[in-house]
DNA sequence: ACACTCCTGC
């Protein structure tokens, strides 16, 4: 959905250059020098069967450092040089301690943790009851100090080591964990462990309250008590909760420099921090190091980097993961497969998603709502509509489970294919079934239907059945509703439609912004446009005041560029691309085309049209793909210029060019190759459609001079 | 959730 209303937005996989002052410890230590990425899959390819401890180095390694040690040898003498250590604490490095080792259990290796299983014993103790029904009183008291002093009377059992305990761990609330905290500390019944820290925090992790969280942890530094493992991943499953992923690196490192050795809970929990971060880099070296150290990946360490890898559309990664599982002996679990197949999604291999589910199901995992969401999508976006329908006839008749998500995205997917009347079944089930009438979702889906096909009468009506059972009116279903009338150009419904929206609530995004930004590019000037603009105004007058700005001739380029950075700023990320575009279409429509070749440089120095442009020797490239029209014309004079100067300089030119506009399987996208071509024709310039490759034209160094001398100039004057 | 920490979809 969001991919119909502003141009589908790829992903990208940035990696930050880091600088050497910002780098994680781990990565600045002059001992360990880490394999890169590309080498490092070239390791566990050619070591895939093999065990992976101690890692072989890269060829190159070996060559420049002859007596190399292993990765976890190099993490044993990172210990006792740098970090300056007890031998109490060295021992930590390759025995970590667990606050709970069950004795009955063998000693844990390295990095395995033994965890306590739950008894259910809990159930017939009735001093456990009592203890865990007044823990529920505590937590139903009001939330004053006074109420809290008067409830605790109330304990019906000593407040013993065990007891506190258990009571502290059952309160819901996290301003009762902490009253009832500080009042056993004020008790002095018997000394504060780590582990009563550790339950607290987990209580407040609950609340998201990162900042008491950390004042706890401070609490303990000052009193000397240790932060253990427990500790650690609390704190920054906290701050990650939290959205605080600074903090949780910080902790991560400020561990690492105590000289703790992460155990795998934490290993999982901080490669996922970077991970969410982007930070592939922090992540494969840590996960590297893990593994050197005798770590065992569990199912969540591999979820969590099929995920990132899928985030970064990167299938090497998601093979490598495959690979990783081989070579662990590990069979996926549910969350796993769930995570590849979203991932192989993501990276554009719907045969290879489609593969691995049949494996799934072969292997007697059965598939959940979210396994069955995943591959719609994938189905979807290849345009598979017949496999997702299929699926969906599967799914019904083995009785496979069903939820508001999977539905909706079903719904989506038939928008998206333009599938009218399985989207109207699939509704109509919907309004019969008990569980799962349509929601906003579903209404918004079903819209987008309609409106991606024009038919607006009966977008209309279904926006009026919308707004009378009772489904709230989102920004979504009005976005789609307005797009599909600005496109039918039925304007006064539109302005209705719009106000409607106000009176019930509705606040404007940016999507929507954008939305009547490129109804405005579509028309002339006149009382249809003004109309347009008088809503663009109510929704974002700052909007309205640029485009003022951008149309008045003596406007410097110095204040343009002032306030674009100021709308840019203001305006959500995956909207600033479809901003940028729009504005250049209202340029180029207003025959302001220098001022769309200086907004198109400005998004460009902005990171709105990453890698539109690549040279190599024997080629240069320009990517259209995430452009509009306009500022693909704009972007194609603005190439030919530069050309044109190359020429003039008589520097080197490449024996090839190629502009690629994509084959335009996506409804919004479709028409770039076609006005590419004609906007070629339009200059003479000498560019073909390639016979291998939809959607890719291509010119030839020879052709390009000759024309560039013939006709070039006229680009710098009439466009 | 009788001592704790990590992962999946509109």
């Amino acid at each position: 959905m969001a991919a119909t209303l502003s141009r589908a937005v790829d992903v990208h996989c940035t990696l930050q250059p880091t600088s050497d002052s910002n780098r994680p410890f781990f990565l600045t230590s002059p001992l360990i020098r880490l394999p890169n990425r590309r080498r490092f899959f070239t390791i566990s390819c050619s070591s895939s069967s093999s065990s992976r401890s101690p890692p072989k180095p890269p060829p190159d390694y070996e060559d420049i450092h002859p007596q190399n040690p292993s990765l976890s040898d190099q993490l044993k003498s990172l210990s006792t040089t740098l970090l300056n250590q007890t031998p109490q604490q060295a021992q930590l490095l390759t025995k970590p301690k667990s606050t709970w080792v069950n004795p009955t259990r063998p000693k844990p290796s390295v990095l395995n943790l033994q965890r306590q299983k739950k008894s259910q014993q809990h159930l017939y103790n009735p001093q456990v009851r009592d203890l865990k029904h007044f823990a529920r009183k505590l937590d139903e008291c009001e939330n004053s100090e006074a109420a809290f002093m008067a409830a605790i009377e109330e304990m019906p059992h000593p407040p013993s080591r065990e007891n506190s305990l258990l009571v502290l761990n059952s309160l819901r609330q996290w301003q009762k964990t902490l009253l009832f905290f500080n009042w056993i500390k004020t008790q002095k019944l018997f000394p504060m462990e780590t582990i009563f820290y550790n339950v607290a925090m987990k209580s407040l992790r609950f609340g998201r309250q990162f900042q008491l969280t950390e004042d706890l942890a401070f609490d303990m530094i000052d009193n000397g008590i240790e932060l253990d493992n427990i500790t650690y991943s609390t704190i920054i499953t906290c701050a990650k909760r939290c959205s605080l992923f600074d903090k949780a690196v910080e902790w991560f490192e400020r561990m690492y420099k105590t000289g703790l050795m992460p155990d795998e809970v934490t290993y999982s929990g901080v490669i996922d921090v970077y991970a969410q971060l982007g930070k592939v880099e922090e992540v494969m070296s840590l996960y590297e190091r893990g593994r050197a150290s005798g770590w065992a990946p569990d199912h969540i360490a591999i979820a969590v980097l099929g995920k990132m890898f899928g985030e970064a559309g990167d299938y090497d990664g998601i093979r490598y993961v495959l690979d990783e599982m081989k070579s662990l002996g590990m069979q996926p679990n549910l969350v796993v497969y769930n995570t590849l197949l979203e991932a192989l999604g993501k990276a554009g291999k719907p045969g290879l998603a489609r593969s691995l589910f049949l494996e799934m199901i072969e292997l007697g995992v059965t598939p959940n709502e979210k396994t069955l969401t995943a591959l719609v999508k994938i189905y979807g976006k290849a345009r598979w509509g017949r496999d997702a329908l299929d699926l969906w006839e599967r799914m019904r008749s083995n009785g496979w489970k069903m939820d508001y998500i999977l539905c909706n995205t079903l719904l989506s997917m038939c928008a998206d294919l333009g599938l009218e009347e399985d989207a109207e079944r699939l509704f109509d089930d919907m309004k019969g079934s008990m569980t799962f009438k349509p929601n906003s979702w579903s209404y918004t889906a079903m819209l987008n239907t309609y409106g991606s096909l024009g038919n607006v009468d009966k977008a209309m009506k279904l926006f009026d059945e919308m707004s009378e059972t009772g489904v709230e009116v989102n920004v979504m279903a009005v976005t789609c509703l307005i797009q599909c009338l600005g496109r039918a150009k039925r304007i006064d419904d539109l302005v209705r439609v719009f106000e409607f929206a106000m009176e019930r609530g509705v606040q404007p995004d940016d999507r929507m912004c954008g939305s009547l930004m490129s109804i405005i590019s579509y028309f002339e000037e006149g009382k249809d446009v003004d109309k347009v603009i008088a809503l663009l105004q109510q929704a974002n007058p700052e909007l309205v005041s640029f485009i003022k700005l951008l149309e008045e001739e003596k406007t410097s380029f110095e204040t343009i560029k002032e306030e674009f950075r100021g709308i840019m700023r203001a305006t959500e990320v995956e909207a600033r691309r479809p901003f940028c575009n729009c504005l250049i279409d209202i340029c180029r429509d207003g025959n302001l085309h220098e001022r769309a070749h200086e907004l198109l440089y400005m998004g460009t120095v902005y990171g709105l049209y990453p890698g539109l442009h690549t040279k190599t020797p024997d080629e240069w490239r320009l990517n259209l793909r995430s452009l509009s029209v306009g500022a693909a014309n704009t972007a194609f004079e603005e190439w030919m210029r530069t050309v044109t100067k190359v020429i003039e300089q008589k520097e080197e030119l490449p024996k090839l060019f190629t502009a690629s506009t994509g084959a335009g399987t996506h409804k919004l996208a479709q028409g770039l190759a076609s006005a590419f071509e004609s906007q070629v024709k339009r200059l003479a310039a000498p560019f073909r459609q390639s016979e291998e490759k939809a959607g890719v034209f291509l010119a030839t160094r020879e052709d390009i001079i000759a024309w560039a001398q013939l006709k070039a100039p006229s680009l710098a004057i009439t466009s």
